[in-house]
DNA sequence: TGCAACCGATTGCAAAATGCAATCAGATGA
DNA sequence: TCATCTGATTGCATTTTGCAATCGGTTGCA
């Protein structure tokens, strides 16, 4: 897309953030995994992006004011990337957008067995998830006595499903 | 991204879709312009999208089970495309895109006031139009004595924007 | 009947983006 | 010392995109 061309229409520049293949991608890991490193995202995403497509989207996520990068105080090579609020209201997206591809996509079902929690926590959730995040990266303070984290509940469910089909394929053992 | 490493993960198998710079712009168009031939989507992106690019997706988006097409009784020569209930299911996406892109993005007034009502109008709203759209689209009942469409409710504001500043622009006349 | 305008595409070609393996220089831990 | 790990970068082949021209057929009008 020709830059002397793009209209003001809040979708069209959207999709200027994230109309490709890998930016979302990369937010994904760092928003459900949890990855703050170059390596982490690089080894950890399951659909394997090449080191120069991570180098050049993080380098655009931050121009975008996407995220930011701080180095690591227990390694000089080290840097950790961070969320920005800007960032972390994608958050009703992303569960939209899981909850769409769990319907209408061939997903599988460990994988989709978080969109589905997040679908079914609706806003409450959403919210307290993006609370979490904000403590995670912007260092605000937290809501005390709110519980297990979200990403650690829905860890546990994707691991409980994970177990069950293990189960289920080899029932001796 | 090769085939061969997909993963079942909802939001990736969805960024397949339309993790693309056209697939969501088209359906833009369709859904809120209400657009439903080859030359009026050509034509009326406000984007310029090429000929050769809206014909690639306009067959991949069918192939996807997005968009069936259809002749025109009107004339032999014309194609109308209609969403499928899949492509409908997109509304609350394109509305939260929508309501994020006008938080976070330089976006241009008169475009944005339709994702700022469509935000304030939230799911009843996006409930009708989806409804709307069926009707249109799926030849489903419409529930009657329902008021204006909310095409027309959100084309209405628009020109009210448009109009407002055509009138400051040039006070007297 | 002739003919310009329009219909949904398709073609050829240049430019840009992507995928991939190899590699870089500096930091770390043994 | 030296293998390993850090966040990247380079070169190169492949793929995708942008763009203008064009295609065969249809339509409305004179």
């Amino acid at each position: 897309m020709p830059l002397d061309r793009r209209s003001g229409c809040p979708i069209n520049l959207s999709l200027e953030v994230f109309g490709d293949r890998w930016s979302l991608i990369i937010l994904r890991d760092i928003i459900f995994g949890g990855r703050r490193h170059f390596r982490e995202l690089l080894n950890g995403s399951m659909e394997g992006i090449a080191s120069n497509i991570l180098a050049d989207r993080l380098k655009r996520l931050m121009e975008l004011g996407m995220l930011t990068k701080a180095d690591d105080p227990s390694h000089k090579q080290k840097a950790i990337y961070s969320l920005t609020e800007m960032a972390i209201a994608l958050v009703p997206i992303l569960a939209h957008l899981g909850a769409w591809g769990r319907v209408w996509l061939p997903t599988r079902e460990e994988l989709s067995i978080r969109a589905e929690l997040l679908e079914r926590g609706g806003p409450p959730m959403w919210e307290k998830f993006m609370d979490e995040l904000r403590h995670e990266h912007l260092g605000t303070p937290l809501d005390a006595a709110s519980g297990p984290s979200v990403r650690a509940t829905l860890q546990a469910a994707y691991e409980a499903v994970v177990a069950e089909k293990a189960r289920s394929a080899s029932p001796a053992a």
